[in-house]
DNA sequence: ATATACAACGAAATCGATTGCATGAAATTA
DNA sequence: TAATTTCATGCAATCGATTTCGTTGTATAT
């Protein structure tokens, strides 16, 4: 047995003696074709075993009920789930959802970018490369009226839609819990500054700080290139050699953060009496270190969900390519070991 | 300014005036056209902003450049690895990267495999879902000469491309190591039992166990059904609780092993000295977790790039449909102080 | 009985790119 | 010089589904 033809509406219009034009219109529903017609023609497609062509369908009706998604890498609790959540509200709505990875370089941004373009996406999820900071990629999507929501790692000044959590907010909220523990030199692990979710992380521990009269200093704020296990362990070992050293360290991600914890263990520095830590994103690694990270939770499907959903309902009609619409989710403090002086709590500040 | 009009090869012809066929061909280097017209019409091209419709070339050449993805859920850190080699091997040959989830649940596996069917993907990547037992879902695809790639999760008998790991033998060297140790009553937290990945370490670890002349103990065999954190701490639970509790712990994923890891700290028996754990899958949090967790690593990158490579080799012509063509990786130990008795090591038996 | 409305369907164009075949002109060969 | 290739390009069909106009035949209204 070799390979079969597949089956299209001229076969069954062939097999029904009707017109193609009349079994497109049955499969369709519409009501212009009689009740009887339509359970006839329905019954042959499935006894054919007639599958509909959407390449054909999305070429006649421009449009391709596919959802692309740009991110750094899937290999990342965050950026899965958020993947997750695009997925599964697209898949519910008959949406397809393609994949690609920037793995962080520009580069490949602008080519993934191509590539999506050259599908006819219906619309566009982005979490931006770290590297990427011109977006005129993006521009070829507007010009046809191709939504883009970015997600999390936004531009500050691109006409979109916008999934983000308060980072501000979170970061002042993760600096204050460490100041309420008693903190008094609190470092911070900082990410590249140009992209808006480290940089405003930043801003709300220097606010907290601020508020509560402690210095900002210079030396405490490291920033990293890429917030890994290797660079937190780094700058772990750097601040604990200074002469007066930090009590508290917020991390803009679990990762550095958890290389914290293991190297002060290691070194005989208990935390989180002498060194209070708290972390970003609750990873699942975030529950398993020993003591507990304490971190900021991300709804990362919901985001998913969320930006999905700007796509499903954005209508090329009423559309006003001069607004940006905003979503922005609260975060919550998770609370464990690591960060807890007096005892274990689950705050929701 | 509203919504641009996209640019074909009619308005480079019309431009240029050409014919859409010398468009076409200059654009694909076709050698039957001049060079000069070549250098025009590609000038022209990028000068007007035109993009090539991948959709009208799929249609019209019956291919879509398309790999589809089945899995379970994108958000493990397995699945992601996998995902991520797919797309990064694909993308360099120009395919895009279809994911659906199936949440394990055999009825999404079915609607699915239809979304991609009707998609007219160019080849098919799966790993089952744990509820699937029946793949005449898949049979489609075959008889359109699309080839199907199963991935660590494969189903016992439907002819195709396979890649798996060889977990007949890690089940086997797994318990042998903590034979080696000293255990002489090794639990195991099993899977599925109708899934191959499960059923084989299992018959592995019972191999170990004969050829070292250690009893099978029907009650040390836990079979689970999601192996998760919570199912994991229940059976360490119930284990622990025997009169005669076992000294050792095989665990088909690392997210049971680890719960047992911080229940048995809790009840203060010592890991590895009183129980000697080892997971499956060499997950992050294997590294992160007190005391460090032995696993059985995966080459999860690897599997989808070589599981992309498939595809994108498979012809159509000389394709023989009896043929299962299955790929077998090896895997690594990588032990760590949750079964180091002796000291830590690392083995690569 | 005549006009009108409507129900049910068909013909053909369309979406954008590709390609087999045809054509005319230039170049080569006999 | 005539015959034959080769080169460069155009014409039109094709991929499969959708949709705009029609076109029938029958039913309803007046």
């Amino acid at each position: 047995m070799s390979i079969k033809k597949e089956i299209t509406i001229y076969d069954i219009a062939k097999a029904l003696n009707y017109s193609p034009s009349t079994i497109s219109r049955a499969l369709n529903d519409n009501r212009s074709i009689s009740k009887k017609t339509v359970k006839a023609v329905k019954a042959a497609a499935e006894e054919m075993g007639y599958r509909p062509n959407s390449i054909a369908a999305s070429l006649r009706n421009n449009k391709s009920n596919t959802i692309g998604i740009m991110i750094s890498r899937i290999n990342r609790p965050f950026i899965a789930s958020l993947i997750s959540g695009v997925e599964e509200r697209a898949r519910k709505a008959g949406y397809n959802v393609i994949i690609s990875q920037s793995n962080d370089k520009y580069e490949n941004e602008i080519n993934n970018a191509k590539a999506l373009y050259d599908s006819r996406i219906s619309g566009l999820v982005v979490s931006l490369a770290m590297e990427t900071t011109d977006f005129s990629h993006f521009q070829q999507f507007v010009d046809l009226g191709i939504p883009i929501v970015f997600v999390d790692r936004v531009p500050e000044d691109f006409i979109s839609y916008r999934v983000v959590i308060d980072n501000y907010s979170s970061g002042y909220r993760a600096t204050k819990h460490l100041i309420e523990q008693g903190c008094k030199r609190i470092a911070h692990f900082a990410g590249a500054q140009h992209r808006n979710v480290y940089s405003d992380r930043l801003k709300g521990y220097r606010e907290a700080l601020r508020e509560f009269g402690l210095p900002i200093e210079d030396e405490l704020i490291i920033e990293f290139k890429t917030l890994s296990f290797e660079e937190g362990t780094k700058a772990t070992k750097k601040l604990l050699k200074m002469k007066n050293p930090p009590d508290g360290i917020f991390s803009s991600n679990d990762t550095a953060a958890v290389s914290a914890i293991i190297y002060a263990k290691k070194h005989g520095i208990n935390v989180p009496q002498d060194l209070a830590i708290i972390g970003f994103n609750d990873d699942p690694l975030a529950s398993i270190v020993d003591p507990g990270l304490s971190s900021v939770t991300h709804p990362a499907v919901k985001m998913g969900n969320l930006s999905a959903q700007r796509i499903l309902d954005h209508s090329k009609d009423n559309y006003d390519e001069n607004i940006s619409e905003v979503t922005i989710l609260t975060t919550k403090l998770v609370i464990r070991e690591s960060s807890s002086r007096t005892g274990i709590e689950e705050t929701n500040i």
